[in-house]
DNA sequence: TGCCTAAAAATTGTATGCGATATGCAAAAA
DNA sequence: TTTTTGCATATCGCATACAATTTTTAGGCA
């Protein structure tokens, strides 16, 4: 135990059970920690929509005390991926079509203003970097490779994203990025969609190669828009889909 | 004391100090109280940028313990209006001019994607109700009512957002807004700037009575940008004026 | 007088306890 | 049989305590 190898008077610790620790020598707060693990508990679905988070299980999982759990629990609600109601403790946000699709909708068009931006703001090195993203996405995409494919293919909208050179724009994108990444298993991933998408992909590419703004927003808010609209398709008819199937932003 | 009167074991009130209380009978949390106290006092001003936040006496001020105080402290930290260094407490965020210009610019783009759908779907009854709010807006600026005019403003581009119809983009709308209207002092709201802001909110209600979605957006987008120019150039030249200057939005 | 160091005081992050509220279950009443 | 009531238990919101960390103060020395 740190705190009683630092102890310099000789007394037993004071009401410290075995494993607690008031301040870990840590990069970030507890409170964080918990955020940042149970936020991707939640986005990677291991936490279901409308499961009920039991403060105490928690505490017990994360090993922490209930505030910096309860601290945490009010920063993830304000990010929509829990509900709170006084008295009764927090919930995994469902998913909601007509949210998922109000959601989607606000994406395509952040991305549409910082696809607008970045193909002004994008240094060459920076270009022939996304150009790089975009020759290993389409490797991934000839082998079939979902999972890649995927990684590649967020890797890419966030990068360009930041290539608008604003720091609003991209942790606003972040924010909504994590409720988006919740629904990914709902993207009915088809072939069609998929050739679809790098198709699309290609053509955002070359409208930010060559300075074209307009386009590139453009392009970019509807290939976004696009995905929109499959996911919430999906999740009209309630054919939820294991993890296999990736959706794409 | 309510939860003497409750108590049914004629014991007297354990650990109960006078005027404290475990849960108050309000319609929302302390927390969410503090959080809304504290965010309009920096909002108006009263708490300064780079003010330090002392828990203990912020405590007392509001009459709440620390727990909620924290609580309410770090989602005003995801909001951007405090900043929390790990072991160093609160501090208020300082209008930084490069974060000032990029919270305006992604305004501006939100306020643009939300225009263009709202041009397609207010109702009629909607935009009457906009074309009255323009009216009393335009009648505080003939009269030179800057704080009637301000409010009217800000609730002119919040029904503008509103009409978009999508609550994600209203909330974002509403997150950054909060930030941004913390250097509504900066603005040099000289007669001429006034003069055109009125111009320019004629042309964007003009664009959306008339349905013309590009041009709504175009218009509110430039709109939000020319203010952001003139409160990052005040911002600039470090004339921070009295709150007589109001900034517009 | 200025600098350095150690000690004291203040503040911060977390853990824990208490009272209020919600939930579940069994018994009583309709 | 169904509905209502009462009690026990679980959970939540907040206040407070404790230990760690930071800041301030005081004393000594050059």
């Amino acid at each position: 135990m740190s705190a009683s190898t630092k102890r310099p008077r000789g007394r037993p610790p004071l009401r410290r059970p075995p494993g607690s620790s008031r301040r870990k020598a840590t990069f970030s707060a507890l409170h964080a920690q918990a955020l940042g693990t149970l936020r991707k508990m939640i986005v990677t679905g291991e936490l279901k929509a409308g499961e009920r988070i039991a403060e105490a299980a928690v505490c017990d999982l994360l090993g922490i005390s209930r505030t910096p759990l309860r601290e945490a629990l009010k920063l993830l609600a304000a990010e929509g991926l829990v509900e709170l109601r006084p008295n009764r403790g927090a919930t995994i946000t469902p998913l909601r079509a007509a949210e998922i699709a109000a959601l989607f909708e606000a994406v395509s068009g952040i991305e549409r203003i910082a696809a607008e931006l970045a193909a002004a703001r994008m240094t060459p090195a920076e270009i022939r970097r996304l150009h790089a993203l975009q020759m290993r996405m389409e490797e991934h995409f000839k082998r079939g490779e979902r999972t890649e494919y995927f990684r590649l293919n967020q890797e890419i909208h966030q990068f360009i994203v930041a290539g608008a050179k604003n720091e609003v724009l991209t942790s606003t994108h972040a924010f909504l990025l994590a409720r988006a990444e919740r629904a990914r298993y709902l993207a009915l991933n088809t072939q069609e969609r998929w050739e679809q998408s790098v198709s699309e992909h290609r053509g955002i590419l070359k409208a930010l190669e060559e300075g074209r703004g307009d386009d590139a927003g453009r392009l970019l808010g509807e290939h976004v828009a696009h995905t929109g609209v499959a996911v919430s398709a999906n999740l009209m008819s309630q054919t939820g889909k294991p993890a296999a199937d990736i959706v794409e932003i």
